[in-house]
Order: structure tokens, then sequence, then C-alpha cells
DNA sequence: GTAAGTGCAAATGATTTGCAGATGT
DNA sequence: ACATCTGCAAATCATTTGCACTTAC
């Protein structure tokens, strides 16, 4: 296998990036829009629609949460954006293309632990080795116990 | 680390056991939890919560959707039932104790595939020894491409 | 100018809760 | 008897949709 001379599809690590993505595609950039995408820029974790329209909301007039929802609908189908479920609560947002990460949720202490992909390749190619499935944390987390709590007993405080 | 002699913990592999378990706890069995006990036990594969009302209300008068909510609930407190999500839709509830099976889903073919905790007994001790995390595919699951979509290239048709 | 995008309100889907009455033990 | 459960209706939470108006390009 070689390696890819350079990224073929388009790419983004700034907010300018993102925007030229959109164009590209004959998307606009309106108010609501930008605030959404320099929101997920400024967070360093993923966050709720709701959290995400409040953040929004504080600076000057904010957004709409229907219309903050249908800009993360918009980028994520775009490949800009996309959303993880850690547990019951609503889906958290986050940005996609580069910044990549795969979830751990510990059930006891409920620490959310943020990897970066390549800590998991051994992991992954076993997990192609034994069942055949090329998979990824990066939508649904692996739930169990982290190592501290795996050496305490079974109860959760 | 030393085989356990006899599991300590009550046990059940019928409707019998699972309601001594329930009657242990104080708890009763009424018309509605026995139907939605005797669901689980009937069906094959994990179903929505609608679902085993459905099937319970096809028999006579069925119970409310409400008062199979809630007994999911308790069954789920006492550990005779948990359940799984396994996409976006509704929690899929199925029985605990014994019958757990862990769950990989394709995110192209859409196709859900139950596997035996032993088959993940190696991907376990990897990942445990990578990450120090004791996980388990039970809530969530692993979500990726299955051999033959891996296959193929990336566009879900 | 016109299609894309917005706010607002109402709809939907999943699940929870309050309450008065029914029922298991 | 009396606490546990039930059905029904209403509430809640996350997300989506309809619609008339606005705005980016």
């Amino acid at each position: 296998m070689t390696v890819a001379p350079e990224s073929p599809k388009l790419q983004f690590d700034d907010i300018h990036g993102a925007v030229t993505l959109l164009r590209a595609r004959g998307l606009r950039l309106s108010a609501a829009r930008r605030q959404v995408l320099e929101t997920l820029f400024a967070l360093d974790a993923p966050a709720s629609a709701e959290a995400i329209a409040a953040r929004v909301g504080a600076g000057a007039l904010g957004a709409d949460l229907a219309s903050v929802y249908r800009n993360l609908e918009v980028l994520e189908r775009e490949g800009i954006v996309r959303h993880v479920h850690l547990g019951h609560g609503p889906g958290l947002y986050t940005l996609a293309g580069g910044r990549e990460r795969e979830y751990l949720v510990c059930e006891r202490c409920g620490r959310v632990e943020a990897v970066e992909p390549a800590r998991l390749t051994h992991v992954r190619e076993v997990i192609e080795a034994d069942l055949g499935y090329v998979v990824a944390f990066t939508h649904f987390p692996m739930v169990g116990r982290c190592a501290a709590c795996a050496a305490e007993g079974p109860p959760a405080p």
C-alpha cells in the first residue's frame, strides 16, 4: 500500500478553509452559519446543538435553535462536522476532517477520553483480523471501566 | 486469577427464574409485567418498547406503553433486562444475564451482528493492554464496515 | 433576481411523570 | 390492608418541519 501523494479531497483547518469548501458546493455563509462554525472552531470538545446555540446567542442576537440544527446538518453532510453519542444525552457536535478523535467512556466515573485515531491502529487491526470489520469509535464510544475504576470493585459510587 | 466456584448472584434462565428474582426484591408480578417478560423471552433480538407493547397488545388487552417503559426500567434495575442503542432509532431492550451479546453494525449495508462475548476476549485483552480500559460492546456497538463492505469503495449505496 | 437561509411556531418521536383507581401478596 | 402497579393524559426533551419573510451572491 502506498501513501497518498496529497489528499485529493478538499481540506480545511480553519474557518476560511471550511467556508471555501462550502462555497465550492454552492452553499452560502449566513450570519448564523458563520457563528456556528466559529463556535465549533472555538470549542475543544463536542457540544450539543443547544450549547452551541447558547454560546452563539451569548454574542449578539443569537441564532435560532432550529437554524443551528439545520446548519449542523448541512455541515455534517459536507463532511465539515460530525456528531457523537457519548451517553443518553443529546448528540454532541464537533469538527470533522483532520481533528478526528475517537472516544472512550468510563461507565463508573463518567470520564470521557478523546484519543487520536492513530493510538487505536493496533486495536483496529486486531478487530479486523478477528472479526473482519474495519471499525471506528467516532460515532459511539467504547464503554467500559478506565484503568483506575477497573481496579475498584464493580459498584458505581 | 481463579475461576468463580459458582456465580453468587441470583441467576435466571427462564421466566420462573426471573420472577423468583423479582419476588426476592419485593416486586410483584402483574399481568403487564409478566407479558413484558414473556415477550422478551420469546424474542430472539433486541426490540423497542413500542414493539414490545405492540406484541403484548397483540394477545389480549395489551399493556400501556408507559407501563412497558416502567417495567423495562424496573427489570433493567434488577439486572434482568438491558438495552442497546444500535443507531439513531429508539433504544432496544433485551434480556441480560447469561444471554449477553455484543454488537457489530455495518454502517454501509446496515447489517447488525450479535456476537458471543467470548468471541471478543482477544480484542478486549488488546484494548486493555493498549488503553487500560475493560470494555464491552453491549450498550453501544462497534460501528464500521463488515468484511464484504470494506472490500467495496467508501460510497454507501 | 432568485435560490438558500432565517426565525418562529407547531409537529414528531422517544421517554417520563402525575394521579386516581385497580390489584398482587 | 396497603404498597405496588396500572391506564390515561399531560409533560418533557431532542430534533424536525412548514411557512412566510430575509439575505447572500
